[in-house]
DNA sequence: AACTATTTATAAGA
DNA sequence: TTCTTATAAATAGTT
C-alpha cells in the first residue's frame, strides 16, 4: 500500500504486526464512522487484537431503549397494546425489528409454513429456490461422504499394507521377538523376551543379520 | 476522496447515497478482512443499510466474537464505571443485531451458501429440512393448480351447456326472434322484431307453444 | 511519532 | 449496475 506492496497474510515480525495493527485499526474505525455517517447506516464493529485487547464501535443512533423496549413489547403484545410511542420514537429499532420479522417469515415459508399467503407465481419461485438450495446441500453432503469414504480407503490400504508386512514377518520360520510381542500384544519385558528366545524366536539383531 | 473531496455528513441524494454505500461497504469489509489476516485479530463487523439490509463479516463467527466482547465489557463495567450508557447502548444493539445475523445465516444456508461451515450431520439435517419444506411447497402449488383447473372446468361446463342450448335453438327451422337477435347481435328494436317476424322467424310465445 | 513514496480507495462521470 | 479515471486517503517502510 505504500513504500511497497505487501501480501495479505499474517505478518511474522511482532513489532511490525503491532504497528500495522494500530495503524490499520484506526483506519478501519474511521471508515466505519464515515460509512455510517454518509449513508445513514447502522454499524457495529468489534476488534480483538492478537494480544486480547478489545476495541469496539457502534453507530450512535441506536438508542439505549432497545433492550427495555424489547422486553416491554413482548409483555405488552400479549397483554395490552404495544408501546407504540416507544416504537415510533425509535426508527432504527423498528428497522431492526422489521428485519427480524421479515427474515422470520422468509424462513417459515422456506420451511413450508404460511404458504397460504403466497400466490401461485410466488409458490413457483419459492419451489425453485428450495430446489436449488436442496441440490447444493445434497451435493455438498455427497461430496463430504465421498471424501470420508476415500479417507477410509486410504486408511484401509495402509492397514492392508501393514498386515502384509506383518504376515511376511510372521511367516518366517522364526519370527523376531519384537514382532511377536507386538502382534500378540505381549508386554515387552525381559521375562517375555527371554521366554520367547528360549522357544527359538529371534532378536532383531538376529533378523538383521 | 477522489474526483472531489467530500464532507463526512449524510448524503442527501438517495441514489448517490446508495452507490456510495455499496462501494464503501465493500471497502470496509475488505479492510476488516485484511486487518484480521495481517495482524491475527478477531473481528466482527455488522452493517445495516438505511433500508434495513444486513451485511456482516466475522473472522471467526459473529456470536463468538460478540460473546467474547460481552465478557470483556462486563469486566470493564466492574472495574471502572464510566461510559456505562454507551456500553449498554452498544451491547443492546448488538444483541438485537445478533438475532438478525443468525437468521441471515440460516437463510443463506437454506439457499445453499456457506455450506463449508457445516459438518456432515448438520448437512443431513439441513437436507431433510429442505426436503420437507420443498414437498410442502410443491404440494401447495399443485393444489393451487388443480383448483384453478377445476375452476376452469366448471366455467367450461357452464359454457358448453349454454352452447348446447343455443345450438338447439338455432337448429330449429325457424329460430325465435330474440335468439337470432342475441346471437347475431341485432338491436332488440320493434323494427328489427317486425322485420324478422316478416321473414318467418318466431316470437318467444310461438316457440313456447 | 513523523515522514513520504506508493498503493489503495473512491467520487464523479459515462 | 459496472467501468473508468482523476484525485483523495491510507499506509509500509524508513528515520
Amino acid at each position: 500500500m505504500t513504500r511497497r506492496k505487501i501480501q495479505i497474510k499474517k505478518i511474522d515480525n511482532t513489532t511490525t504486526r503491532q504497528v500495522t495493527f494500530s495503524k490499520r485499526r484506526r483506519g478501519l474505525f474511521k471508515k466505519a464512522l464515515e460509512l455510517s455517517t454518509l449513508c445513514d447506516a447502522e454499524i457495529a464493529l468489534i476488534v480483538f487484537s492478537s494480544t486480547g485487547k478489545l476495541f469496539d464501535y457502534a453507530s450512535s443512533s441506536v438508542p439505549q431503549v432497545i433492550e427495555r423496549q424489547n422486553l416491554e413489547s413482548n409483555k405488552l403484545n400479549k397483554l395490552d397494546e404495544p408501546s407504540l410511542e416507544l416504537q415510533l420514537d425509535n426508527r432504527s429499532s423498528i428497522l431492526l425489528s422489521n428485519e427480524i420479522v421479515e427474515k422470520t417469515h422468509e424462513l417459515r415459508k422456506m420451511k413450508g409454513d404460511e404458504l397460504q399467503l403466497l400466490n401461485i407465481e410466488e409458490l413457483q419461485k419459492l419451489e425453485q429456490l428450495l430446489q436449488v438450495g436442496l441440490s447444493h446441500v445434497s451435493n455438498e453432503k455427497d461430496e463430504r461422504f465421498r471424501e470420508e469414504i476415500s479417507a477410509f480407503e486410504r486408511k484401509g490400504g495402509q492397514l492392508m499394507e501393514d498386515n502384509q508386512r506383518l504376515k511376511q514377518v510372521t511367516h518366517l520360520s522364526r519370527p523376531p521377538i519384537f514382532a511377536v510381542q507386538q502382534i500378540l500384544r505381549i508386554p515387552k519385558t525381559n521375562t517375555s523376551m527371554a521366554l520367547l528366545s528360549s522357544w527359538g524366536y529371534l532378536s532383531l539383531t538376529d533378523v538383521e543379520r
